[in-house]
DNA sequence: CGGAGCCGTTACAACTTTTTACAGATTCTC
DNA sequence: GAGAATCTGTAAAAAGTTGTAACGGCTCCG
């Protein structure tokens, strides 16, 4: 059962809204401020976000665009605003959809169910396994092969590891792990997370002068390089 | 460049639309005959599908519905029509957009663009390698090679190399150098760009006093010279 | 209890980037 | 041309970021 965030403040609109959702196989939660949608998303890690862009505290298209880099699933804007600006510029922050009210729930679930449709087959079953070369990392048994020796890493070690190696060719945040990791914000001067990379490499067998493996990227994060583990 | 597949039959609508679209970057195909399209699809392969609802021979909801199992990128209807019924039966279908006309250009452009960043991660980019005589840059890496010699080169100086390899040839201004590397438009002031070729040049072994790697072009920015790496 | 391992923290060294300063180089003005 | 104004190169200082060893607290055993 797909679950959505709704960050609405129209309590009215919001109840009817959820109803009609709730009455087509969804689960709905409502968010009326918009300075707590970030936590909620953390907290709950729902499926896909409805943001209004009227909001208390922070508004949508803030939200939209701040939300993006950690959020994967779909974002639908819902507002009344019919400004062609706010349109562009909700779907150039990251937006999926933006649709305005009034709006049929009949449409508005049936834009919902596109959405998710096309995002599903991508977020359905993260990969068990991941394979670069020699390395091979087992979600179900969280263990790590290089070649043919297990690597015996601590439990955050793997899942530091397993998140990086997910996003393979991309530059992760340090605020992005730490968040995964923790599930409390970054407050930007924490160190574990270094600790742990470094930590990592020398159990990766990476060059530590020199990382080929899992590489910094100064000022924006780290890099799991796909095809620095060696052939078979 | 992403390619699109146009089926509309409003010759003057079709121009417009291709025109508007040519101009972002899009490389767009008209068909104006339903009952060519699902051949169009298999020979072009294009990126994207956007389809009118009113067509002489098949019309856009039959296409929409015939072509889905094969056609796996996104698909936008686009349509006078403004019934409720034809959106969700559109929708569910499997069209991933619904927008009626008439349309602000801009408008698609940005609907079009939200729905292509959904899809293209999936269409994983092929890995970038840049090469120039001896020298090689590969982008998943992040590394460089001059020869069998790889240079080490911090993470600012790489993105710097890869924007002016990217542009051989091409003399590219500070500002645009700024701004892709910090994100923030250039004061006029700044000196950190010079700094970072001087370094990016002693690192690639360019003769300091006579640049022939990469030339500065006396108050119009600098120049990566493509033959200029030796030869194998 | 004592050891082993894990985790978060801290401290400091090492490194990267930005800023600054000044010497040249190039262009402009007359 | 000469001199002023502007732009560029780069060393060196300053500011900011990262690597990692080491310490102490914690838990899980035997």
């Amino acid at each position: 059962m797909p679950q959505i965030l709704l960050a609405e403040d129209d309590s009215r609109l919001a109840k009817l809204v959820k109803s009609y959702l709730e009455a087509n196989d969804f689960q709905v939660d409502v968010e009326d401020n918009g300075n707590r949608v970030a936590e909620q998303v953390r907290n709950q890690k729902p499926d896909m976000l409805i943001l209004d862009i009227m909001l208390p505290g922070k508004d949508g298209l803030t939200l939209c665009q701040e939300l993006r880099p950690e959020f994967k699933g779909p974002i639908l804007m819902l507002t009344a605003r019919n400004e062609d600006a706010d349109q562009i510029l909700g779907l150039e922050f990251g937006a999926d959809d933006y649709v305005i009210k009034p709006v049929e729930p009949r449409i508005l679930l049936a834009r919902i169910r596109a959405l998710l449709r096309r995002v599903e087959p991508r977020t359905a079953q993260p990969r068990q396994t991941l394979e670069f070369g020699r390395l091979r990392i087992d979600d179900a048994s969280r263990s790590v092969h290089l070649g043919e020796t297990p690597i015996n890493l601590s439990s955050h070690e793997f899942d530091l590891l397993w998140l990086l190696a997910q996003r393979a060719g991309e530059v992760v945040k340090r605020d992005v792990l730490f968040q995964e990791l923790h599930g409390r914000p970054y407050d930007g001067l924490d160190r574990t997370i270094d600790v742990r990379v470094s930590q990592l490499r020398k159990k990766l067998g990476d060059n530590t002068d020199n990382p080929q493996r899992i590489k910094t990227v100064w000022g924006r994060g780290y890099l799991f390089i796909a095809d620095a583990w060696g052939d078979f």
